[in-house]
DNA sequence: TTGAAAGTTTAGCATAGGCTAAGTTATATG
DNA sequence: CATATAACTTAGCCTATGCTAAACTTTCAA
């Protein structure tokens, strides 16, 4: 091939990566809150507003509007004043985000980082992980120490 | 360890990945921004609004908006009707960015997924990767072919 | 040199996701 | 059983990031 001759993708193609990424954002909240109220049902026995507040670090009311969108969204039910329920859809995507949760965060400590910034950086990748990608991460697992 | 005794984080730690989470989308766009206005001077010689709307898939008018943004924070400078330029903190962050998507891009690859794969889900993983897992995935990528 | 096409800007709208402050309900304790 | 405290909700505000439609400027070609 010629000097200088690397192909570049189109505006096309590139435009899709940005999409995708915009999309991954736009379901990122729900699945982490969905995940987050599994936790705390697991945990304690219950999921409360003041619990989801202070684990992700933010004021009760953003929790609070965020649990309606969630309602409409057929991820959750609620009584006012009461605990928070996941649907059967909820708990679904509450368990599929756990398992390319989990993969990726071992997935990082198995490339050797600290069990601190495996914890806090899987936060984010994990919802930016193709299917392909988590496979290869699967594979990886299971030749290294998974 | 006694049954069922894996200690969990406290929720002050557990915040702490999610903010972490929160800064790196703040800081993304402009990240991403930067770093195609850099590829668009270096590969056509200026960078224009169409061009970024076209690559990003999103209309002019929210170009328009997020360059006022941008130019606010200092990343780049801009005349009415014409090509938008980097200031030198502008170029500092592309070339960082530009840096650390090359080393996730590569990364992924090398973990055996498709070009296609490693160019989409790297558009969204570096704006979540600390600099220790940048260096795992550096030396991955020294041992594997980098 | 003068229109038409291409590119840019403005105006106005919407939603998501943050916040504080104030009001309401439930619960625990004396 | 009364009330203080804790939890929840509502109201109202803000910024970021999308959109369309309309107006404006530049550029290119006839
Ligand atoms: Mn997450
Ligand atoms: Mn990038
Ligand atoms: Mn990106
Ligand atoms: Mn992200």
């Amino acid at each position: 091939m010629a000097l200088a001759t690397k192909k570049l993708p189109s505006a096309k193609l590139r435009s899709a990566a940005f999409k995708r990424v915009r999309a991954d954002h736009s379901a990122e909240l729900a699945g982490d809150y969905v995940e987050m109220i599994a936790d705390l049902i697991d945990e304690r026995g219950e999921a409360r507003c003041t619990d989801i507040a202070m684990r992700l670090g933010v004021a009760n009311a953003t929790v609070v509007k965020t649990l309606k969108r969630l309602q409409t969204a057929g991820l959750i039910t609620q009584e006012p004043y009461r605990a928070i329920f996941l649907t059967v859809e909820g708990w679904k995507m509450a368990e599929d985000g756990r398992r390319k949760h989990a993969i990726v965060e071992k997935f990082l400590l198995a490339l050797g980082v600290s069990q601190e910034t495996a914890r806090i950086d899987s936060e984010g990748i994990e919802h930016h992980v193709s299917t392909e990608t988590l496979r290869a991460m699967g594979k990886f697992l299971a030749r290294n120490g998974g």
